[in-house]
DNA sequence: CGTGTGGATGTTTACGCAAACATTGGTTGC
DNA sequence: GCAACCAATGTTTGCGTAAACATCCACACG
C-alpha cells in the first residue's frame, strides 16, 4: 500500500489526469544505449574521446528517448547556470525593450539565457528585492537598466561580488556602465538648432528622477552657456506626449521661442502637435528636435530631426561586458559610451527663416 | 581567511584571481546554528513545526551568513523551477513589451521568473530551438508570443505534455490561447466609420504572415460585406509608419477614399501623414481610425481615433492560464479573448461634412 | 612473453536541497 | 507504571550531472 502510493506519485500520479513531465535523465539513456552514465554525459559534451560506434549509439538512444540535458542538475553541478538577470524599471519604455531585446539576443548567441524582473517602482528595496531574487536564480550575471538615480546616488548598493552591468546611470565609478553618449547626442541636438541661426534653444526635459534626462539638460545648458546664449527657463514632462503637448503648448505661446529641443521623441511630438494648434509652423517658425530617433519619427507631421540612439549596440556591449566579467572576474568600474547622431529631417529650419508656411 | 580554503577547493581554482562566488549552503547555516541541515531546510519553508527558539537560531544564522536557497538545487529537487518562458518574435514591436511586462509582473507575484527567449527570423526551426531550449532550461510553462501564422498552419507542433499558452494565434483548437479581440475591435472600427456616414472604408493591412492582421482585415471584410457596401482594394503595409504612409498616399489619390481604417497606430500615423501631404485633411475630408491605442496616439495630428486593446490585461492572462495549467495539468484549448474598446478621437468625423478645413 | 602505456569506459562522489524515515525525550491514558 | 504516542530534531537518500578516480583491454617494446 505504502510502496504502491510511493511509486505512484513519484512517478507522475498525484493530480488526477495529471502525467509529471517525467524527464529523460542520462541514466535512461545510458540504460539504451547500454552504456555508462558518465560516457552519456562524454558525448553529451563532447569532452573526453568516445570511440565512434559508442558515441553513435550513445546519439541514438538520446534521440530515441528525447533527451534533454537538464540545466537545473548541470546549475546544481556547476554552480553557474549560464543565464543573464536583467533587471529594469519600466519595460515598455522606449528604448528599453530594444536593448532587452538585444542583450537577449547576444545572450542567446553565447548560450545564455536571460532572466528578466521588472522593477515597478524603483525603490531601494525592490530593487534589492530583484538582486535577491537573481542571486536565488543562481545567474551568472546581471544587467541592471535603471534609468533613475538610484544607483549614482549610492542608495543602492548592489551586492559586491555579483557580476553586474549597469545601463544608464551615473554609478561609473563604482559599476561598469554602458550607456548611450547622452551628453554628446544632446550637444549635437543644440548645436544644430544654434548653427541654424535660433538665438537660443528652449528645453522640454525629462523628470526630474531620470539620469539621462539630466545628462540631456545638462549638456544642453552647457552648450548655450558657453555659446554665450540666454538660457530659458526649463521645462519638465514625463516623456509621454501628453507632457509634450502641455509644455509645448506654453512655449508656443511664446513669441520668442524659436527653437526647441525635447528630451525624447514622444515629448517632441506633444510639441510638434501644440505648435500645431497654436499656428506656430514647424519649421517654418519654429523647430524642433527629439531625442531617441524611435522609427515612428520619420513620420511625424513634419518629420523630426532627432537624436538617434543605438539600443541594439548598448545591448550588445553589456553582454560582451558582462561574459567578460564572468570568464576573467575582476570588473573595471567605467562608463562605456555609444556615439549618438543627428538625424536631419523636416522639423528644423534656419531662422531667421522667410516666413513661409509649412 | 577560512575563506581562502574554501575558495580554493571550492569553486574557485581554474580561473586566476578568480573568487568564485562561494554560496552560503544551508550546511554552512546549520553548522553555525548548531542544528542538522534538515532543521534549516524546515525554517526556509516554515513546513514542520520548528520550536522557536531554534528558529531565531537558524534565522540569525542565515541572517549572518546571507543564506539565500539555490533555486538550481530546488529545481533539481522538485523537479520544477518556479519560471515562466517567454518565446517570442520582436521584443519591440508596439503590445509585445507590454505583453511581456505585464507577463513579468503577475508572474514574480506567483512567485515565478520569466526566461526570455525572442526569436529573431520566426522559422519552424527557430521557434522549436527555443522550445527546447525552455525545455533544458526546465521551465514550468512556455508562453509562446507569435503573431505569424505558424502554429495555426500546424507546420510548428509545440511539444506535447509541455504547459503551454500561445498569445496571438489561431491555434486555439490544439493550444490554450490568449488574444486580444481583433475581429471585434476591427469591427468597432469599421462600424464607427460606417455609422458617420461613409460610404465605404479603406483599410491598411498589416503584413499577410501576421495573424492579427489577417483577423482585423477579416473583420473589415465581413463588416463591408454585410452592410452591403463595396468592398475597396486593400493595402498591405509592414506595421510601419512608413509603409503606412505610403500606402496613405495612393489612398490620398483616390477622391472616393474619405474613410481609412489602418490595421495598427503606426501605419495610421503614416495615413496621416500622406493625407496631410497630399492636401486631404483629416478628419475633414479623410477620417481615419487606428488600432491598439499606442499612448502616442492620442497625440497625433490630429489625435487618432483607435481601438484599445489591453495589453496588460492579455499578459495577466497568460500567466493565469499557465499557472491553472502547471497546478491542474490539463490544458483545455480554447481561445480567451480580451475586449477591445474604440477610442474615439479627433481623427473622424461625419460624411459628409461641412467642407471644413482643420 | 611480460610489462608498461594509453585510450576507452565504468564507478564513485559531491553539488544543495527536502522528502522519507529514524531517533530522542517527554506526555498521556489506562 | 508502562505502552502508545507525539513533537522536535537528526540521518539517509536521491534528484541529474560531471569531475576525479578506477578498470580494463589492446598494443608496443624490451
Amino acid at each position: 500500500m505504502d510502496q504502491q502510493a510511493r511509486t505512484a506519485d513519484r512517478g507522475g500520479a498525484g493530480v488526477p489526469g495529471g502525467r509529471r513531465k517525467q524527464r529523460v535523465s542520462m541514466a535512461d539513456v545510458a540504460a539504451r544505449a547500454g552504456v555508462s552514465a558518465q560516457t552519456v554525459s562524454r558525448v553529451s559534451n563532447g569532452h573526453s574521446a568516445v570511440v565512434e560506434s559508442t558515441r553513435q549509439q550513445v546519439l541514438a538512444a538520446m534521440r530515441e528517448l528525447g533527451y534533454r540535458p537538464n540545466s537545473a542538475a548541470r546549475a546544481l553541478r556547476y554552480g553557474q547556470f549560464n543565464t543573464i538577470g536583467v533587471i529594469l524599471f519600466g519595460l515598455s519604455s522606449t528604448g528599453n525593450s530594444r536593448t532587452v531585446e538585444a542583450i537577449a539576443t547576444h545572450a542567446a548567441a553565447a548560450g545564455y539565457a536571460i532572466t528578466l524582473i521588472p522593477v515597478g517602482v524603483p525603490t531601494q528595496d525592490n530593487v534589492l528585492g530583484a538582486f535577491t531574487r537573481m542571486d536565488e536564480l543562481a545567474v551568472d550575471g546581471v544587467v541592471v537598466i535603471m534609468e533613475v538615480h538610484l544607483l549614482d546616488a549610492g542608495t543602492v548598493a548592489l551586492p559586491p561580488g555579483a557580476h553586474v552591468v549597469v545601463v544608464d546611470s551615473d554609478a561609473g565609478d563604482r559599476y561598469p556602465v554602458v550607456d548611450t553618449d547622452q551628453a554628446d547626442g544632446a550637444r549635437q541636438a543644440v548645436r544644430h538648432l544654434l548653427d541654424l541661426g535660433h538665438p537660443t534653444v528652449h528645453h522640454v526635459a525629462g523628470p526630474e528622477e531620470s539620469y539621462a534626462a539630466s545628462r540631456r539638460a545638462d549638456a544642453w545648458r552647457s552648450v548655450l552657456s558657453s555659446a554665450g546664449r540666454p538660457i530659458p527657463d526649463l521645462r519638465r514632462g514625463d516623456w509621454s506626449a501628453r507632457s509634450g503637448y502641455e509644455a509645448g503648448l506654453a512655449l508656443a505661446a511664446d513669441p520668442s521661442c524659436t527653437a526647441v529641443f525635447a528630451a525624447n521623441d514622444q515629448m517632441a511630438l506633444g510639441v510638434l502637435r501644440a505648435c500645431h494648434e497654436s499656428g506656430r509652423p514647424v519649421p517654418a517658425e519654429v523647430s524642433v528636435v527629439g531625442f531617441d530617433d524611435i522609427p515612428d519619427a520619420a513620420s511625424y507631421l513634419p518629420p523630426l530631426t532627432t537624436v538617434h540612439q543605438d539600443f541594439a549596440e548598448v545591448g550588445r556591449r553589456c553582454v560582451q561586458a558582462l561574459l567578460a566579467q564572468i570568464s576573467d572576474s575582476p570588473a573595471h568600474p567605467g562608463t562605456d559610451l555609444v556615439p549618438t547622431r543627428l538625424i536631419t529631417r523636416a522639423s528644423t529650419a534656419p531662422y531667421p527663416s522667410g516666413l513661409r508656411r509649412m
